[in-house]
DNA sequence: GCCGTTTTCGGCCCGACTGTTTTCAGTCG
């Protein structure tokens, strides 16, 4: 038991009893406890009732439900709520768009309970005639169950690396040799299947190891000698455990590892990356490609054709790594809504052998996520100095702000406070709903301005959950480059977003790329492994990554951009 | 359910935006 596992349950809690019309003020109680235990870096776990109710917004009532859920791992409240709503019913808060008070009028007005027949009464418009509803809503019901829809079955990367770990680690012991392959190998952004490869000679010995694991389940009619195929317990991905003589698992994790469309094309040898896996004693993933008469390709890339096109004018070798970050630019930290203090999250930074810790915290208009208002920012900026000058000349903090994108383009800052800055986020977090013209004008507006720096998460999306508004990519890349915007890549398993499929046209147009965490702990900073993965997989060179500059190339393209755009640093800049 | 008393009740309360209204409830980040 986590303070997250605590937070989850208390949130879930709070989302039940609205659905179920309970008093607001309570509700509002759960949610603020939720939210304040969220924000507390130390072990909820450790404490007695006693020392709960000295936390703010914690009384007797609520200690002892979180003494409750830390002690049994349930809390009773949910249980019964839980009990007394429909499994279909608690889909529905997976719709964005509706809030437990709509689906409260659905589930009671209309007694639909799953998510079929919301559909259903949507197609045929019911939902609309509903006191509330509209033909607006409606439609944005359908739409999100069809996004879900198509996402159903999935993971994100992140879950599903875990997930391949542990099962790795449970069928090691019991092994000659066990690979993961697959979509996880290839650091897909979503995860349909994890598949691992297993070196053996013993098949039905194996399998009946396989079979004892105890959170691992047979799915009997999809399986066979050489495959065992079914579930884990936790998730819903389908899991995939290919058994093979030990002297072709290099030759298999070559195969399994590479998409379809990878394997089919063939080089100046005239044969197919298949035919030349399958062909040869040596099984080399370099020999593979050499016999095929293609350059080499790193795994991450091996999903279709644009690898070659990319091989065209890079190496691999030129692709970034994590070695080559120098920084993180996009981190928040207790002055908004992140969980450590500047100081923990600067030293955090460094301790990762990084040399400067770029500060971008919400702005004002953030107010959910306590954004900073001018006067706050010039505090932290006095606090920053302070701290500045303690860390010396090799680490530095750099001054920041995730400035928000009003819905006209704008940023909720005036120019004299946006000049503080030594740069900007720009990022859109509210009006998320626009049509494609609308949202890429308000981005292109936002680029044009001369403060941005950096285009945060460009499309807003939130993988597996929410599509994210629709843009014209390329309209905004190329925008970018005129006004010489770096784009981010939210390294935010959540997020990653600009998607990889844009980074090379980025590249093409000569506009950087930066690797941002969106950090709203200390480990949240590692997240960047997951940005350095799909930049990988995007072709990402380490010379078009923002933050490979070294601290004094990056103070040094800050400044010289804030001159080009005319802008006066303020009168005690470096 | 929490809080703080002019102390055992009555007030508490992010703000922008949307879609639904015809003044505001619901949702979101």
């Amino acid at each position: 038991m986590t303070n997250a596992d605590i937070v989850d349950i208390l949130e879930q809690t709070t989302k039940l009893l609205e659905l179920h019309n309970d008093d607001p003020f309570k509700i509002r109680s759960y949610q603020s406890t939720a939210f304040n235990l969220d924000k507390l870096t130390e072990d909820i776990t450790e404490l007695p009732a006693t020392e709960l109710v000295k936390l703010p917004g914690i009384g007797k009532s609520m200690a002892n439900k979180i003494r409750e859920i830390i002690d049994t791992g349930h809390l009773n409240e949910l249980d019964t709520l839980l009990s007394q709503t429909p499994e279909g019913v608690l889909d529905m808060f997976r719709i964005k768009g509706i809030g437990p008070k709509k689906i409260r009028t659905i589930w009671h007005e209309l007694g639909i309970e799953n998510l079929r027949d919301l559909q259903l009464a949507c197609e045929n418009g019911q939902i609309a005639t509903l006191k509330g509803f509209g033909a607006s809503t409606q439609e944005k019901i359908l739409s999100s169950l069809e996004f879900l829809q198509s996402q159903s079955g999935k993971i994100r990367m992140d879950k599903a690396d875990a997930l391949a770990g542990v099962l790795r680690d449970a069928i090691a012991p019991q092994v000659d040799r066990v690979e993961i392959s697959g979509q996880v190998r290839r650091k897909a952004q979503e995860v349909d299947t994890i598949q691992l490869l297993i070196g053996t000679s013993q098949l039905r010995a194996t399998m009946n190891a396989l079979n004892t694991i105890p959170f691992l389940h047979q799915h009997a009619a999809e399986s066979s000698p050489f495959a065992w195929r079914g579930s884990m317990d936790g998730t819903e991905v389908a899991i995939e455990l290919l058994l093979y003589p030990a002297n072709q698992l290099d030759r298999q994790l070559f195969i399994h590892t590479a998409a379809e469309a990878h394997l089919k094309q063939a080089g100046q040898a005239g044969q197919t990356l298949l035919q030349a896996a399958m062909s040869g004693d040596d099984t080399t993933e370099t020999a593979i490609y050499d016999r095929a008469g293609l350059p080499y390709i790193v795994p991450e890339m091996r999903e279709d054709a644009f690898a070659f096109r990319w091989s065209a004018y890079h190496q691999a070798d030129e692709l970034v790594t994590w070695d080559d970050l120098r920084g993180t630019l996009h981190n928040h930290s207790t002055w908004s809504d992140g969980k450590h203090t500047l100081g923990q999250m600067a030293d955090a930074t460094r301790e990762l052998g990084l040399s400067y810790f770029g500060i971008a915290d919400h702005s004002q208009t953030a107010a959910y996520a306590n954004g900073l208002k001018p006067q706050q920012v010039r505090e932290q900026h006095a606090d920053i100095d302070r701290l500045n000058e303690q860390y010396g000349p090799d680490f530095q903090i750099l001054k920041g702000i995730e400035s928000d994108i009003l819905g006209d383009g704008s940023l909720d800052y005036e120019t004299d406070t946006l000049a503080l800055f030594d740069y900007v986020v720009a990022s859109v977090h509210q009006n998320l709903n626009m049509a494609i013209d609308k949202a890429t004008a308000r981005l292109i507006k936002a680029i044009e301005n001369p403060y941005t720096t950096i285009l945060g998460h460009p499309t807003g999306r939130l993988l597996l959950a929410r599509a994210g508004y629709p843009i014209d990519h390329k309209a905004v890349i190329d925008a970018c480059a005129a006004h010489h915007v770096i784009i981010e890549i939210n390294a935010s398993p959540y997020r990653l977003d600009i998607d990889w499929r844009w980074i090379d046209y980025a590249m093409q147009q000569g506009v950087m790329l930066s690797i941002n965490p969106d950090a709203h702990s200390t480990t949240g900073l590692l997240d960047m492994h997951y940005g350095i993965a799909i930049g990988r997989k995007g072709g990402l060179t380490r010379k078009m990554t923002f933050n490979a500059l070294t601290l004094p190339e990056m103070k040094a393209w800050l400044a010289d951009r804030k001159q080009r755009k005319g802008i006066e640093l303020p009168a005690n800049s470096r």
